[in-house]
DNA sequence: TAGGCGTGGTA
DNA sequence: TTACCAAGCCT
């Protein structure tokens, strides 16, 4: 019996994705899965390490960049660390570039430069976890097996009107995820589950009267879906502060240094400064500067990361000589978008500079 | 296991 | 402005 309504459920699904799936760069239509095509597992791969708590919009010039880049597994084995953070910059979560070539060598080292084509063979590569290696298997290789992100979490506590806070539900939300997926067409039936979270049952105001499930949902039927997921509450973002030092050379060169190997925006570049982090004030004042000069106080950028908030005293000194700093190097302002800058940097770097990266965001 | 780990968009 | 959210992983 709950066989039977699982499998009307996923069909209906199913019927629905067929109409009215999402076009995505790194996705092939079900239809050209029917002719034939299969999934690229490394283009999957790529995208899914991308779009880790990160917007569609947001990844699709940088999945072009790497893909047009390095179109394969031994292509991004092939590039150095340093390469692919420098293209990653801007995108967040520095640790997933980092884990990008890790895995890409442990392929060509392991697996004989070929993907592992089980969820769990997938797993034990670096930055593969519960999701991705589900994601992948499912949608590459047609594993049945439960894909559960954050949308689908939100589509299956309100379906069974899941009233467990999470993350405490997540174990009954794979199973009910696990109950829904169909033998045939399981990397079908994840996206989706993914595109309706993503377009109909969204996190505000879900559209129900659209849904292809609206005559199933317990949560509709309670009359108020955007009362799920239930989820434990947040603790609250703590400030920080810092100061942060542009130095400008004589041609306009600007001079960077490389950050530390682990924690917070890892082998990023930087700009001299004070040391602050999450749980500790950095010094505010010109004291911390790297190396005497006349530095005149420019501003104060703010940025936001996810567990707390900068505000970065931004310091600026012209006509610095080159021979100056101990370590570090010099970029002229034209090379800027072609170093490993976090967001927070090029702030700072902006702050002291309008005129360096003028144009803005990168075009798509 | 709960917290560290980015960024940009939206209301 | 503030707060939350977006295809999570690692320790």
């Amino acid at each position: 019996m709950h066989h039977l309504i699982a499998n009307e459920i996923s069909s209906r699904l199913l019927d629905w994705y067929g109409v009215h799936h999402r076009i995505l760069p790194w996705r092939l239509s079900p239809s050209d899965q029917l002719a034939g095509k299969k999934p690229d597992p490394y283009a999957v791969w790529l995208s899914e390490i991308m779009l880790q708590q990160t917007t569609v919009e947001a990844v699709k010039s940088y999945y072009y960049t790497f893909i047009q880049r390095w179109p394969n597994i031994r292509a991004m084995a092939a590039a150095s660390e340093d390469e692919i953070l420098r293209a990653w910059a801007g995108l967040g979560y520095y640790s997933r570039a980092r884990n990008l070539k890790k895995a890409a060598d442990a392929i060509m080292a392991k697996h004989g430069g070929r993907f592992p084509e089980t969820a769990a063979a997938l797993k034990t590569l670096p930055g593969i976890g519960d999701y991705t290696s589900a994601a992948i298997a499912a949608i590459a290789f047609g594993e049945p097996i439960a894909v559960v992100d954050g949308n689908i979490e939100r589509v299956i506590a309100r379906l069974y009107a899941i009233a467990t806070p999470l993350p405490a539900a997540k174990a009954e939300i794979r199973q009910r995820m696990g109950a829904l997926t169909p033998e045939q067409r399981p990397g079908d039936f994840a996206q989706a589950m993914m595109d309706l979270g993503a377009m109909i049952c969204t996190p505000r105001r879900p559209a129900c009267s659209l849904c292809p499930l609206n005559r199933d949902c317990a949560a509709l039927a309670g009359h108020d879906p955007e009362l799920f997921p239930v989820k434990a509450p947040k603790a609250e973002r703590p400030v920080r502060t810092g100061a942060a030092f542009v130095a400008i050379a004589d041609d306009g060169a600007i001079l960077l240094q490389k950050r530390q190997d682990k924690g917070l925006l890892a082998n990023m570049s930087e700009v001299p400064g004070s040391r602050w982090s999450a749980r500790l004030d950095g010094d505010t004042s010109v004291a911390a500067a790297p190396f005497p000069a006349q530095w005149e106080h420019v501003g104060v950028i703010s940025h936001i990361f996810t567990h707390f908030e900068l505000r970065l005293s931004v310091y600026r000194a012209r006509n610095v000589a080159r021979s100056t700093p101990a370590h570090g190097w010099w970029v002229k302002q034209a090379q800027l978008g072609e170093e490993a800058l976090p967001t927070v940097m090029k702030k700072a770097i902006a702050a002291a500079l309008p005129e360096a990266f003028k144009q803005g965001k990168r075009q798509h």
